[in-house]
RNA sequence: GGCCCCUUCGUCUAUCGGCUAGGACGCCAGGUUUUCAUCCUGGAAAGAGGGGUUCGAUUCCCCUAGGGGCUGCCA
């Protein structure tokens, strides 16, 4: 049986995509379910879209991820190179193939002539296709004198290389995903094979290098599935056909609200990442928030994408990426398109925080609070994150929520102060601070003790002190236990506060 | 417009002819926490419409509608 090969195929013209990102992963998967391997290629076949450090961009964005590619322009491998502008040659050579065989010609429409006719067309309500209804007519090799051709291409005349798409025929598009799919060969246009500049278009270079590589399964998005029936005549032009591939057409990522496919605008529009990094454009509207900088998991954001278009059939959600590799099977994939839903992404991000033992959060967390401008030892930050993670959605929640552990409070919620606060208990709150700072050892337990001795010593209500507690020691009625927080604050810390709170009580309340 | 794909709760989905249609996110209510969150319990919420096939259709077929993709010397 032939090797299990995928590759994922990415085009360096810009970030790349999360659909972009969950066409890896599913490869990916595939890949290490069958003991197969996953190959990385750039496709960087035109030359006006490049963008310089997409490239990178795309090898980062892959590595955050984990998903690791067995070869590539960096790793190497035996079907190198690996980037089409690198083996702009060979291409060329396989077109002239094409021709030799007379599956191809040479096309000497302008540009401009072509344009004009799509123009023509449109205005009377019709769509032009260069096809083998009109290849006749128009200017190509097509009926053409030897002497003439050659002349021509002596002459130094640009020139497209052109698919002779066959008449009469129907395709049969064999999807793992979709079952059979049938075209009529005389509705295909005849696409261009190798362009003006010598470079192959997506469709020729696609087929030669999966050829080359010995690819097994084609595994890409559905915008695909149309142009695969001039794929599979180009295997057939070949004489490949034995080789051929499976093909597997992916369900598209939809936008979260509205309509079509998800779009780099829909992340700045409703304030939500939708690539794995973030990416800064040349102008300020080109660049774009990563899931990472958003605070992500990569093992979440992973598992929120690999469930978008897929399921285990079971009802376990949470799968790391070594489980995915297991459980993941192409007979699972769905047909239809999944709409992008952050709202799951985020829970996604919260179970796997909550999951992950304090120290490795930590570690995540420290950039967030560092870059808040403040300092933590490791053991104090450890703590911190398990007190907080239950209550945190994204990286930098941490210090956005949980500010107070790292500075003074900087402000109260006047409304708890004005319903709760009793001036007249003043002085008891006073031997509440002393008994709380005398507590012995300061821990968690024995401050709970002291203070619920306390109440009911002076028979008050746990309503009017935990609240008022809180308030002083965190500015903010939500957080975590009061007496964890205490004991991680520390007892000069806790005293002081105390105080301040206090005063500042009284201060609201005249 | 043409070609192709798709269609179960708001969203992601299970169901491979027998369904009182299950789970998850989100939402609502209650409980735990005298906070918030977590967690637990409960609730509202779906088979696009119309024809067939069948003892029986969400499941198979057809039509309609709706959604999506493609229709570039882009990928």
């Amino acid at each position: 049986m032939k090797d299990f090969r995928v590759r994922f195929a990415p085009s360096p013209t810009g970030a790349l995509h999360i659909g972009g990102v969950r066409t890896a992963l599913y490869n990916y998967l595939l890949a290490k379910k069958n003991g197969g391997t996953f190959i990385l290629r750039i496709e960087d076949t035109d030359q006006t879209r490049y963008v310089p450090g997409a490239e990178a961009y795309i090898v980062e964005a892959l590595e955050w991820c984990g998903i690791v590619p067995d070869e590539g322009p960096d790793i190497g491998g035996d079907y190198g190179p690996y980037r089409q502008s690198e083996r702009k040659a060979m291409y060329s050579e396989f077109a002239q193939m094409l021709i030799d065989k007379g599956r191809a010609y040479y096309a000497f429409d302008s540009d401009e002539s072509l344009q004009k006719m799509r123009a023509d067309h449109e205005s009377e309500g019709k769509t032009f296709r260069y096809d083998s209804s009109v290849r006749d007519q128009l200017d190509n090799s097509i009926g053409m004198a030897a002497d003439e051709l050659a002349e021509r291409l002596q002459s130094g005349r640009p020139y497209t290389i052109r698919l002779k798409v066959p008449i009469g025929e129907v395709i049969t598009v064999s999807d793992l995903i979709r079952g059979d799919v049938k075209f009529k060969s005389d509705e295909l246009d005849d696409k261009i094979m190798l362009k003006s500049d010598g470079m192959p278009t997506y469709h020729l270079a696609n087929i030669v290098d999966d050829h080359a590589m010995k690819i097994s399964h084609v595994i890409r998005g559905e915008e695909w599935l149309p142009s695969t029936a001039h794929h599979v005549l180009l295997y057939q032009a070949f004489g490949w056909e034995e080789e051929m591939p499976h093909f597997a057409h992916l369900p598209l990522i939809l936008k979260p609200t509205g309509k079509g496919k998800l779009s780099k605008r829909d992340g700045s529009k409703l304030g939500i990442p939708v690539f794995p990094l973030s990416w800064k454009g040349e102008r300020p509207e080109d660049s774009f928030m990563g899931f990472r900088e958003f605070g992500f998991l990569p093992g979440a954001a992973l598992n929120f994408l690999a469930f978008l278009g897929w399921n285990p059939g079971t009802e376990q959600e949470i799968f790391s990426l070594d489980q995915l590799s297991q459980d993941f099977s192409i007979e699972r994939i769905g047909k239809s398109g999944a709409r992008f839903d952050f709202d799951k992404a985020k829970w996604f991000n919260q179970q796997y925080m909550i999951a992950m033992p304090d120290a490795a959060l930590a570690k995540l967390v420290r950039p967030h609070i560092e870059a808040a401008g403040y300092q933590s030892s490791d053991e104090y930050l450890v703590a911190f994150c398990g007190l907080m993670k239950e209550r945190c959605v994204v990286l930098p929640d941490f210090a956005a929520q949980g500010y107070y552990f790292f500075e003074p409070v900087k402000s109260y919620e006047e409304k708890m102060i004005r319903k709760r606060w009793k001036p007249e208990n003043r002085a008891v709150f006073e031997q509440l601070r002393q008994n709380i700072h005398a507590s012995k050892p300061y821990e968690s337990a024995t401050i709970e003790a002291a203070v619920k001795s306390f109440i009911e010593e002076k028979g008050l209500k746990f309503g009017e002190v935990f609240p008022m507690l809180r308030l002083a020691l965190t500015g903010t009625m939500k957080g975590p236990s009061i007496f964890d927080l205490a004991a991680l604050l520390g007892e000069e810390e806790v005293d002081n506060r105390l105080q301040k709170g206090y005063d500042h009580f009284d201060q609201v309340k005249q």
